[in-house]
DNA sequence: AACAAAGTTGACGCCTGCGTCACTTTCTGG
DNA sequence: CCAGAAAGTGACGCAGGCGTCAACTTTGTT
């Protein structure tokens, strides 16, 4: 038995292999779009042979769906464990902006290629992107709504309303220099809090 | 001289052809995305020939900014007037919504369009599609702020929110059966006024 | 050390797109 | 009605991507 690692060489190599094709399948996604991108410019941008990539995925598509699926579960997670543990309404909106700002800060080429390929991503696996944050967030205001914790409102475009302007408003954090979350958290809360005041 | 027409019969099907490559284009880039459509895919949604394209577009590039183009001088003028003629605050605010969300409500196919290659829009011509809307947006506010008709706020992320808040609940309306417009302008409106008072 | 299983390699055949250009068709002005 | 100009046509040569597979290399096992 090797002692090299916990798990054996194959095991290690066959984990790095699947990192550098992701790895670099997002550089190429944000470079030139998920459309014009090919399984040959990915595989270029790794140090493996063409058919060793249709070992670990069998299209490019699986390798979108994978960078996809990473992503999402991180945000997401994030995102609601912070409105989980908020007890005032500001907490709670605050909270999941800082999150989600944080999330953007720390890894800016995500960003970049959901940035890129937002459409895509949406009619191909449809709307898992800000789909399924909305849909959470949805979920988040009716909770709190019936906990009496915000007014009764139509927490549908409220949600939609939120993500769109927490992803707009992040893109544009993300490109200051440097980006100074708390500022922006602050910002997008003001607004909101003045909606809920403005609606209940 | 031929009575037909004003225009000869050459001009006509010169405007024909350019029209026909337009909206084949336009079903293209929407269905297949415009990294993986080609100057092929849009040359068998019309009758013409393969080199025909080529007398009036130098290539599928070139096409995708004749139609961003199109649209985008028909949008913004409509919402630049629309908070023109606005006299108070709510006005503004709803007015500009209003008249962004008739145009989407009108024309699904450019919705469609936008909504699916953003990303590519957005990184090939820097930012004419929502960047533009969200700079006007900005001066637009920072001219209300300065006739005291809006509390002093950060313009910048101000712009940003409203554009990123009325793109996703734009989109979320035109999904639901019938869109009903002015009850989206009201909500929408209802929670930028609630920051402004907020901020103020 | 020797062998089988697992994994890697890149050349191969097929296919499709690109932009061009010699040729044909259509229009227009005289 | 005709001649020349304008526009349309599609086959052509080139380039590059796709997924495969037989040969090779590495790893784990006995």
């Amino acid at each position: 038995m090797g002692l090299k690692t916990a798990a054996g060489r194959r095991e290690r190599t066959k984990a790095a292999n699947r990192a550098a094709i992701l790895t670099a399948a997002r550089r190429v996604f944000i470079d030139l779009g998920y459309g014009a991108a090919s399984v040959r410019d990915i595989v270029r941008g790794t140090d493996l042979a063409t058919g060793t990539f249709y070992n670990y995925f069998p299209d490019k598509e699986s390798v979108l769906a994978a960078l996809v699926d990473e992503i999402g579960v991180e945000a997401r997670a994030r995102v609601r464990a912070a409105r989980m543990a908020a007890t005032t309404l500001e907490g709670f909106v605050a909270g999941g902006f800082r999150a989600y700002f944080e999330f953007l800060v720390e890894d800016p080429e995500t960003v970049a290629l959901m940035r890129r390929n937002a459409g895509t991503i949406r009619t191909k696996f449809d709307e898992p992107a800000l789909g399924a944050g909305i849909e959470e967030l949805r979920e988040d205001l009716e909770t709190a709504v019936r906990a009496g914790r915000v007014p009764p409102h139509d927490a549908d475009l409220m949600a939609a309303a939120m993500v769109g302007a927490g992803v707009e408003v992040g893109l544009l954090m993300v490109e200051r220099d440097p980006p100074d979350v708390e500022r922006t958290v602050a910002f997008v809360t003001n607004v909101f809090l003045g909606a809920f005041e403005r609606i209940g």
